[in-house]
DNA sequence: TAAACCACTTGCAAAATGCAAGCTATCTGA
DNA sequence: TCAGATAGCTTGCATTTTGCAAGTGGTTTA
């Protein structure tokens, strides 16, 4: 939904506002995932229609870029702009917020299996 | 989506990863917004049924609390909670972002009609 | 006491999401 | 060289969420 001549976090809201955007900019940013297939095996279980269509969207909104991977023709490397590297701070307070109020009995429970992602 | 026992961030986004949630609780924490209709004012234009389901399910997970206007009876108070009021960051950043990144043509060409919301 | 008001609820259409299967191009190993 | 594996999707279809318009029930105001 984009937003257009409105509040800022409205604004923001209407490219990041889904179920998926900040999970995949999340793997990308700091799981330094690049590959479909890495950002697909994401505890979340995001679906490949959904991934690539994300994928899309956040290409066409300037977040990320694609190219082949020089190494591995029929691999594709996707790489988080300067646009989505700003990100970088609403996903600290988003990991904070959620640390602080959300449950974690396994975390709790059995610490050296829990990753942060 | 309710995400539990995985990375705080994701936990996040399953109270907040939707198109309104984060809207309403702009609207409540900044915005001073109490009341159904104020919150149904907004520029964003949500709608009767996806507002009053968001204010239960903000409720639920200790968001927003309600209380009946004692000046009015026919009226209801929403206001936002210290798990709300700690959302208060990732708006900002929200904001931050948003104001950086995202066209803002008319408040620019008449920046006296550009309220924050 | 009729009209307006407030906070919804309902019905239905449209869009987004979720799941499984399939498809194309590339690469790898025998 | 060629069968099978791999990477990145696409397609079809079911389910869920969102969007719009109209209506409801209790409360208050004129």
């Amino acid at each position: 939904m984009k937003r257009k001549n409105c509040c800022p976090i409205a604004q923001a809201l209407g490219v990041l506002g889904d179920k998926w955007s900040l999970i995949v900019l999340r793997d990308v940013i700091f799981g330094k995932k690049r590959h479909f297939n890495d950002l697909l095996a994401s505890p979340e279980k995001i679906s490949t229609n959904i991934l690539a269509n994300r994928l899309k969207t956040l290409q066409e909104e300037s977040l990320l870029c694609c190219c082949v991977d020089p190494e591995n023709r029929r691999s594709k490397i996707y790489t988080p702009t300067e646009k989505a590297q700003d990100l970088v701070p609403v996903l600290v307070e988003l990991y904070k917020w959620g640390d602080k109020y959300n449950d974690k009995v396994d975390r709790v429970d059995n610490p050296s299996q829990a990753g942060p992602f």
